[in-house]
DNA sequence: CAATCTGGTTTTAAGATGCAACCCTATTCG
DNA sequence: CGAATAGGGTTGCATCTTAAAACCAGATTG
């Protein structure tokens, strides 16, 4: 049964999943963020099927959040690399990090240690922040009610 | 075929995305912090079949994403509420908003118009910031080596 | 020339999905 | 009281998706 698809959806969340919602499209965002550039490379990182990573990948190309590199080495060598669009992904996939480092840590990887490249100190959580950097929570931020989606009352 | 499901991965983003990576749960959570709670209000909302909205309130559940209260009215009804862990996915569907409207917008959805309860000013933009508030990009930042993934170069 | 590199393509069986009908308990109303 | 409604499921079924594994074809290398 084909799943259905948010392209007409009023929603931009929703049009954002249909870019990268497919199961493993945000781990192959994630390593090519890594530096991750090549088919084979991907593919034994992520231990993802060939077929379902060629579909992936096309499509990220297809959405252009990645973009398909001719490399010219042996007669077929590509490499797959983010654009700006894909680039723009950082803060998704770093709140996740984050969000998983919080709730259900991994094992054996510590908590994601990210530093500035000009000064080597960490950066901040990614957080919804107030006009003057402090964190918001969801109960603490409204929708004007011009701008809420049909239906909704500002009970968030 | 089942799939790949992450739970033992290294990686916290995978089991972030095991918990809600399945096509229709970021939007249900979502619609959770719009304010939604009740089943037949997420089915009509997200349009969703009532078979896979059943599996997805459960495993949101059973993740401790939601918590399924049972409010006592009409023998049977209950309602869905974000628990701390599923309010605290705010930053990852905000940048995800962000995301969308920034480079695949809804027709008739403006841009993200987030207020601060408090003073009623716009919230800032959800971004990865160094020390002092300074938005980053990918490119702006590194992993120490001794935090890198298995077999990754710092060509961030 | 055979082996290797490279990124696919194809086949197949098991899961996942969506549609629609059905289910069961509780409540309300004519 | 019985029918209708509210509420949140459950089931059957056809179709799509997924993963594993085998196969493919062009280019390069030893």
């Amino acid at each position: 049964m084909a799943r259905k698809r948010f392209d007409d959806s009023q929603c931009s969340v929703a049009r954002a999943l249909n870019e990268v919602g497919d199961w493993w499209s945000l781990l192959i965002v994630l390593h090519a963020m890594y530096g991750t550039r090549r088919f084979v490379d991907f593919q034994q990182e992520l231990g993802i099927a060939k077929n379902i990573l060629c579909d992936r990948l096309a499509r990220l190309v297809e959405n252009g959040v990645l973009r398909k590199v001719d490399v010219g080495e042996h007669g077929s060598r590509f490499e797959y690399r983010l654009t700006e669009k894909g680039r723009d992904l950082f803060p998704v996939v770093i709140a996740l990090r984050q969000w998983g480092d919080k709730w259900n840590p991994a094992p054996d990887q510590g908590p994601l240690d990210l530093r500035d490249r000009a000064t080597g100190r960490p950066i901040q959580e990614v957080q919804v922040r107030d006009a003057d950097g402090q964190s918001l929570s969801i109960r603490d931020v409204f929708v004007p009610d011009e701008n809420l989606p049909a239906g909704k009352k500002n009970s968030a």
